[in-house]
DNA sequence: TGTATCTTTCCACTATATGGAAAGCAATAG
DNA sequence: CTATTGCTTTCCATATAGTGGAAAGATACA
């Protein structure tokens, strides 16, 4: 950085900056990048691209692969997301809820969180059934699932752009139209249009103080008919309310 | 740092140390932290601290109460988390048996991997029954659980020093004792004197390379006889190896 | 064996993180 | 209502410690 420039806010350290950002582009592409493409791609140069991710390493952020000698995420990430959510009043909350839950709606129960515009499936509950896939781990584009539209579209404005920023230009669109009716909405489904997908339905939780701190959502069978779906979301709103309640009423 | 002293390896980045150093810090006891504290802990001087951890909020790896100020881990580290465990082959590998595993042992199914010498728990199919508290989420002393045992026993040097470092006295001792018959048993258990608590049971799964990758783990009520545990243990066997065998043999 | 592409190390330079000291900010007590 | 205490946050001169150009190793491929 020959003279200061736009990026971060002041006071911030340039190395956590740094590093930040390769752990935001070994998280985006695949699995594992070479030591050239992470450095071109954050505009850093060789020599400080490796130093950093040397330091990550040791920290097990980062992985290095031995055959190849290419960086993508550690495993030390898993550990640190554990103690986070271990904590996480709206989980403990919900928890208990979950199982009871599933045996009523007959389908999988998927706690979600967002994250930096981003969905995140923070627990989960498998249904008896469940079709030979159980929907492979998701997380990403906060538009693209019902839960994420949930929470996105009552969060505040920082998380909202975040959102928008990781969506495609039609799904930026469709939200930007969309948001009020989603904010407003009991309940969110998405109908896929290709069946096999399980049709899922989100609906909000909030804490003590009223805010949506996560959703809650239910994995249907494509064909389910309206009855089903009212029954269902009855099942969500009852559980949501219940674990809601038992936060600090703030 | 005075004059140039033991810590960290050759070349590393002072500051990407003093960050992982706080979240590590965070990462234990409550689960938010005054600044001081931090400080005083970490052994960094107070402003150093404040500019590190003012800059890991900005990156949410760390989040600060705004009641209280204090500090605690950010929700950056699930999103980071999620990602990296979408790419862990030994998961995908596992997932598809985990629902039939299920069903066949009647029991909660669990999938734990080895960090830093902690057990994490990684994935879960919840049995029908799971009797009104689903075991909390967990993660630290890798010698606590079956599961952790399994894979530390099996791990290499720097991961067992790791674990005999979280364990306390007596288990550290004991741990040194069973070492190698742990390593050699084809499955663990744990027998807790005080029953209510599930008893876990658990067996390795072998990547392609023949190295343990994870552990595999079912919880049995309480009680359960000899015949129990023995077919639970072919199931849980039979899974591991099946889903092993998808793996690229190296 | 040679060429190309990648990762890693070296080292002089100064940009950049550091820590002492002081300024805000809330509580609780006098 | 003003002091006192215990905290978080900002300022700024200093030199530590991170940077980047260039060169040295590795590895793969021809």
């Amino acid at each position: 950085m020959t003279s200061n420039d736009e990026s971060g806010a002041r006071g911030t350290l340039g190395t956590v900056r740094n590093a930040m950002l390769l752990l935001e582009l070994m998280s985006e592409g695949p699995a594992y990048r070479p030591l050239s493409d992470l450095a071109e791609a954050s505009g850093l140069t060789l020599p400080t691209v490796h130093r950093l991710l040397r330091s990550l390493v040791l920290a097990q952020l980062v992985e290095q692969e031995s055959r190849t000698s290419r960086y993508g995420l550690g495993p030390e990430l898993t550990r640190l997301s554990q103690r986070y959510l271990a904590r996480l009043p709206i989980l403990g909350a919900l928890s208990p809820y979950l199982v009871p839950l599933r045996d009523h709606v007959a389908a999988t129960v998927h706690v979600a969180i967002l994250v930096r515009g981003a969905v995140v499936y923070v627990d989960r509950v498998d249904s008896d059934d469940s079709g030979l896939y159980r929907g492979s781990r998701r997380t990403e584009p906060a538009f693209s699932t019902p839960a994420g539209r949930v929470l996105a579209a009552r969060a505040n404005a920082e998380e909202w752009d975040l959102a928008i920023g990781r969506a495609d230009e039609v799904a930026g669109k469709e939200a930007i139209a969309e948001r009020d009716g989603w904010a407003a909405a009991p309940y969110l489904t998405m109908t896929e249009s290709l069946s096999m997908i399980p049709q899922e339905i989100a609906v909000p939780v909030f804490d003590g103080a009223g805010n949506t701190a996560a959703a809650l959502a239910a994995s249907l069978p494509s064909g389910a008919g309206k009855a089903r779906i009212d029954e269902t979301v009855g099942h969500l709103t009852h559980a949501a309310s219940a674990a809601g309640r038992t936060l600090g009423h703030g």
